[in-house]
DNA sequence: ATCCAGGCTCCTG
DNA sequence: CAGGAGCATGGA
């Protein structure tokens, strides 16, 4: 499916301004090399970001870059239709998705104080937490990623992307979507088995996909309980435990303060640093305690620190 | 080959 | 209710 094609290409932009230290070209560099990063374009030189979002029932080309305003950022939305609504609903998706609003200051006051945290954060001045720019699709890719190599996980996005996926087109460039949930509930699980998803995943994205579908998880409604009320809600989900939505609520949501304690890969790197060996789920949220309330924050330069090599 | 990877469900004892 | 097997696939 394609939208877009062979109409006229609307555009709105205005300039936005982060609160604080914003290192934009580093927050593209870590989009940039992410493993579930399928659906940005990322230009390094020229220092921008584009995705396709359907807001408010409409897809939409968002492109965000560096302005001539000194620490402020260019935000434009194109496609068949854009209004100013759409600029303001736009707005506060990147917003979201870049950690705009949050002062990083804090947390990097906190970081700089503790053993662990300041080799870690100290090179990244001006970095904040990515969120990825669709819940659906942080619960999605939290699903595909459980238990396997994320490269393989990639694998299975790309596939769910190409097979059932739709794109908008602006300018003769192709910008594509993940399917709609309801897209994704309807179809034939032989379709996803034959694209090497185990049965599990299957069921799961299946099943996720309906409950969202349906109407019975309403994600607007996910976004706006408590922490501990929205995790009871994802795990009742069948594929959903505890990581899983702990992930979703770090990457999806953008709440500041959750661990997913049970990732084996933060049991090892920060029960490394702390312990000097792996650590399990009851200690590490034990350590993870001296990072309240930004454990999110802490957990995602964890592990970009991993993804950088550094 | 063997182990394990950004886990979850289901079934034991 | 804690503990462990089974799941499916690919990379080290």
């Amino acid at each position: 499916m394609t939208t877009g094609e062979g109409q006229a290409t609307r555009r709105l932009a205005r300039g936005i301004r982060p609160t604080g230290v914003l290192n934009f070209p580093l927050a593209l560099t870590y989009v940039n090399s992410w493993t579930a990063s399928t659906l940005e374009r990322i230009d390094l030189v020229a220092g921008t970001w584009q995705r396709a979002l359907m807001l408010d029932g409409h897809d939409l080309l968002i492109t965000v870059g560096p302005s001539t305003t000194p620490d402020a950022l260019i935000l434009e939305i194109a496609g068949p239709h854009v209004s100013p609504d759409l600029l303001d609903r736009a707005e506060r998706e990147v917003r979201r998705i870049f950690a705009l609003d949050t002062d990083p200051a804090e947390f990097a006051a906190l970081a700089w104080a503790d053993d662990i945290l300041r080799p870690i954060v100290t090179p990244y001045e001006g970095m904040r937490p990515i969120v990825v720019a669709d819940l659906y699709e942080s619960l999605v890719w939290a699903i595909l990623g459980q238990q396997i190599n994320v490269g393989f996980a990639r694998r299975l996005k790309d596939r769910l992307v190409e097979t059932s996926g739709h794109e908008l087109v602006v300018d003769d460039v192709r910008y594509p979507l993940l399917p709609r949930p309801e897209v994704v509930a309807a179809l034939d699980p032989a379709v996803l088995l034959g694209q090497q998803f185990s049965r599990q995943k299957t069921a799961y994205v299946i099943g996720v996909s309906e409950e969202i579908a349906s109407g019975r998880l309403d994600l607007h409604e996910l976004a706006t309980l408590p922490d501990d009320e929205a995790i009871d809600e994802l795990i009742r989900l069948r594929g959903v435990g505890r990581w899983t939505a702990e992930y979703v609520l770090m990457r999806g949501m953008g709440r500041a303060d959750v661990i997913p304690a049970g990732d084996v890969s933060l049991q090892l790197l920060i029960g490394t640093a702390a312990t000097g060996a792996r650590v399990r789920e009851p200690e590490l949220r034990a350590i993870a305690e001296r990072w309240r309330p930004w454990r999110s924050w802490a957990t995602f330069f964890v592990w970009m620190s991993r993804q950088f090599g550094a």
